[in-house]
RNA sequence: GCGCCCGUAGCUCAGUUGGAUAGAGCAUCUGCCUUCUAAGCAGAGGGUCUUGGGUUCGAAUCCCAACGGGCGCGCCA
């Protein structure tokens, strides 16, 4: 076990002695924000005297005097109002980095407790292109199935593609009367958007170029595809087939993978049944001819996601799950879906990955499944983890459906094609095709890095050279860390230097290596962290820490023209941090090179 | 109108149960490649954490109010 943790556990063993009725759960040990201080400290005991009005400073005395971490840390200091702080043994140090070495493991632990875990996440339009408004769920729900699964959790990632609804009455008349060929076998994305977008401007009463037949024409084919109507069905399926061939390829480049593809039309055969139930139950009922769940009034207003004030009052603020006209709407979609997740999988929890104006949609989705599957109380943790937008250098939010938005496939190339020539300037003389590797792995890890290091609720303004930046904060400082790392190992013929190391001849004494060495502690903190909060910004932060410590190291300390035990240590050293960085970046998605 | 989110260095942003002297990157300036990759390192300048109250031993963080911005609010998802 890792040294925090076992100081952990000492102390809420300590402060149980001393206070037998405290949850002393709350009681945890974090690393301290400066080394002057020491390595690792507490603030807890602070908090439990206030809320029990003892004085901070004497709370902390008499649990250090019951505490026990003699074999782990140096003496133990009480600081300021009452912080404990610990620094470590170096014995307790170099123990941990060579069970590491060993491969015991690589300072983290798998959860205690393993849960299934369904990720819904990315959900792009059938026959719209992926443009840069869907990159954050797809990254940021990748790079949580990663983190998920690295801590043990059992994680099904499922893509609830948008594959069923009105906009495929409007794109079926285009298909039949607006469609060219030639622009579909050449870019069918774009051209199943133009023609979305000429009949859509033509079935809004509100717009100008409104045109009640196409509205009623675009009414009729939606109809006849949901009877089942077979040339409609044909053009659907393979508007499907040709979007799922474009997602496809997005996907690949970015090494997104899905266990499953159940988009929203799998659950259309189960919507009537749903609302059945739900009419039945009690829980929706009919209003202005649509069916709807109305508040049930057991929480307080504040806090009921179907009231709303209004006028000064409170007044209803239901969910529909059937329109008027007999259609039925996402929130049905979803409670079905949630319902079958449940059936087939069994998940502990489910996470929604969206933008963050979902978020009363989620709040009532969330209530009405809690009411309509009371046995599920207690057991099934329903998640909206949401994001914020993505602004156009307006400062206004880009719109999912207006199309002048850059094409995710574009950002892409462009990233690709500014690592291309930074590499062929940088290493003009490797070949070609190793540059155009290295160009790959480089641009698309600096876009993934851009959009997942930032706190995922801000928003915030797209620019290129944001996105594709490549010096500082961004990804190929982590990959370059790694790449040198590397190159150590191939000047010095090394293959690998941590097997051969022979116990207890880790010498660490360089402030760069104790700072190095320690922060590779922290590594199973940050994906605990990551974990419990759905924020792969803390591994961002992390692994640039560990990048910056590791080049401060390697400024000051050299590896291959050391001797001994020194030698052997940096090597060590060296081999950690490369794992680490690997493993880490690999929670983020982003891949790592042997050479740049 | 009501709800949610946000306001931190010139710009873009971090800031882990409230915790010790608020940190990065970019940009500007000064040094460092005959020594394991300079996509780098060392250093300098740059702050009323929007404003005003409050709670606390302690507030960028919690509460209240004001100002400024984004989003949402019945048949799109």
């Amino acid at each position: 076990m890792l040294p925090h943790k076992l100081i952990e556990q000492s102390l809420q063993r300590a402060a149980s002695a001393v206070l037998p009725d405290a949850d002393v759960s709350a009681i945890l040990v974090r690393p301290c924000p400066d080394p002057k201080f020491g390595d690792y400290q507490t603030n807890a005991l602070m908090s439990l005297a206030k809320a029990r009005r003892m004085n901070p400073r004497q709370l902390a005395t008499d649990v250090l005097a019951r505490l026990e971490v003699a074999d782990l840390c140096e003496k133990v200091e009480i600081a300021g109002a009452g912080f404990l702080n610990f620094r470590l043994k170096d014995s307790a140090l170099a123990n941990a980095l060579q069970a590491a070495a060993r491969g015991e493991h690589l300072f983290f632990d798998p959860a205690a407790a393993a849960r299934t875990i369904v990720l819904d996440f990315s959900s792009p339009n059938v026959a719209k292109p992926m443009h840069v408004g869907h990159i954050r769920s797809t990254i940021l729900g990748d790079s949580l199935s990663r983190t998920l699964r690295l801590l043990g959790h059992r994680v099904i990632t499922d893509n609830h593609i948008g594959d069923w609804g009105t906009q495929f009455g409007m794109l079926l008349v285009g298909w039949k009367t607006l469609l060219e060929r030639a622009a579909l076998e050449r870019e069918p994305l774009s051209e199943m958007e133009r023609i979305y977008k000429a009949i859509s401007s033509q079935c809004d009463p509100d717009k100008p170029g409104y045109d009640a037949a196409r509205h009623e024409a675009a009414r009729r084919e939606l109809v006849k595809l949901q009877q089942g109507d077979a040339e409609n069905l044909a053009i659907w399926r393979e508007m499907i087939q040709l979007s799922q061939a474009q997602f496809d390829a997005i996907y690949g480049r970015l090494g997104v993978q899905f266990d499953h593809t159940y988009g929203e039309s799998f659950y259309h055969p189960r919507l009537g049944q749903t609302v059945d139930d739900l009419m039945s139950r009690g829980i929706a009922r009919e209003s202005e001819g649509a069916k709807c769940v109305f508040s049930d009034g057991t929480r307080p207003p504040k806090e009921d996601p179907f009231l709303i004030q209004r006028d000064g009052e409170w007044q209803p603020n239901p969910q529909l799950i059937q329109k008027r006209d007999g259609g039925f709407n996402y929130a049905t979609t979803d409670l079905a879906t949630i319902a079958y997740r449940l059936e087939i999988w069994h998940p502990q929890e489910i996470v929604y990955i969206t933008d963050g104006r979902q978020q009363l949609h989620f709040q009532q989705l969330f209530a009405v499944f809690q009411r309509w599957h009371l046995e599920m109380a207690g057991k099934l943790k329903l998640a909206h983890v949401w994001f914020g937008s993505i602004l156009g250098e307006d400062g206004r939010p880009l719109k999912t459906r207006s199309g002048e938005n850059v094409k995710l496939s574009e950002l892409l190339d462009e990233a690709e094609e500014r690592a291309f020539r930074l590499v062929s300037e940088k290493n003009s003389d490797l070949p070609e095709a190793e540059r155009r590797e290295i160009a790959r792995v480089v641009g698309i890890g600096a876009v993934k890095y851009a959009d997942l290091s930032p706190n995922r609720q801000s928003d915030y303004v797209f620019s290129w050279d944001k996105m594709l930046a490549l010096n500082g904060n961004t990804a190929p400082y982590l990959q370059y860390a790694y790449a040198r790392i590397q190159s150590i190992f191939r000047k010095g013929d090394i293959q690998s230097p941590a097997s051969g190391m022979p116990p207890g001849a880790l010498t660490l004494s360089a402030p760069e290596e104790l700072a190095l060495a320690k922060h590779l502690l922290n590594f199973g903190l940050t994906l605990e962290a990551v974990a419990d909060e759905y924020r792969p910004n803390f591994l961002c932060n992390y692994l640039y820490d560990l990048a910056g410590q590791f080049t401060r190291f390697y400024e000051n300390c050299p590896v291959l023209k050391s001797e001994g035990s020194t030698r052997d240590s940096r090597l060590v050293l060296c081999d950690l941090t490369a794992k680490v960085l690997k493993r880490g970046l690999g929670a983020l998605g982003i891949e790592i090179l042997e050479q740049m």
